[in-house]
DNA sequence: CTTGACCTTCCAGTTAGTGGAAGCACCATT
DNA sequence: AATGGTGCTTCCACTAACTGGAAGGTCAAG
């Protein structure tokens, strides 16, 4: 299948397959015209790295995962390290985007949001302890 | 003061510093040697900057509230716009996070992480639903 | 005078794509 | 057979916010 049908299939745009081509993730076979020609085991891949991207996975942690998929005799605790690994990460963002989000909802409660130009917001980047 | 000790002072990378003259958010004045020579003010500009940046402002959004820092006759309510805008970024990339935090705490509370090859993390990629 | 620390500029790489141009390939009409 | 409209190909540039490194100029100390 060409790689139109693919992205529709897979549901991820066809600049984005090919650039997973381009980095290795996926090779699809080619006809005589130069058309890629996408198998269903290359749509479950792609299928595959976009379910994991959208768990926040990076695209080398994608291909970590791919192989491990692939090799029928991985351990799960292999997969469940990267995974842990991952989870961690994100427990780290979100801690920092909570901290964010405290210290701005502060600030913007402060400010009286009106015509004059007193502002805590201001004052607070002017002169605060950087936040974070 | 040349660059390394405003680097200091400001909590900031020389690089970034160099970095943020290039976009245009500071302009420092020269020596006759070529040095960047900062003044008090330009190091307060970049704390300011800093401050924000750990805010989570993207660089623009700091070049926007150094404007209204710097305009006398600014309107809070500008200000609070601004950051009220910004929190409503940070409130989503929260939201994302922790969707992706759920479904992969579950994967993991399911995946026995031992030697055998099973495992419901690679299962629920090979075949699931997309998260997020 | 040389060494070392500091400064300068410029180029490249990072992440994960996205946008666009120039040019074949294919299919359906006319 | 020519034409038009998609769809495909490659390649190059751009995004955000830096970071690393190379090549070379400057400065203060010993």
């Amino acid at each position: 299948m060409n790689i139109g049908r693919a992205s529709e299939r897979a549901k991820l745009p066809a600049k984005t397959i090919r650039f997973y081509e381009d980095i290795g993730l996926i090779q699809p076979a080619r006809l005589s015209n130069g058309y890629r020609d996408y198998s269903e085991r290359d749509v479950h891949d792609l299928r595959f790295i976009g379910r994991a991207r959208s768990l926040g996975f990076t695209v080398d942690e994608c291909r970590h995962l791919l192989e491990l998929y692939r090799d029928r005799s991985r351990a799960s605790s292999d997969v469940r390290q990267a995974a842990a690994a991952h989870i961690n990460v994100i427990r780290t963002k979100i801690k920092e985007l909570r901290s964010m989000e405290k210290t701005l909802a502060s600030l913007i409660d402060q400010c009286a949001g009106d015509s004059r130009p007193d502002c805590p917001i201001l004052a607070e980047l002017a002169a605060g302890k950087s936040a974070s």
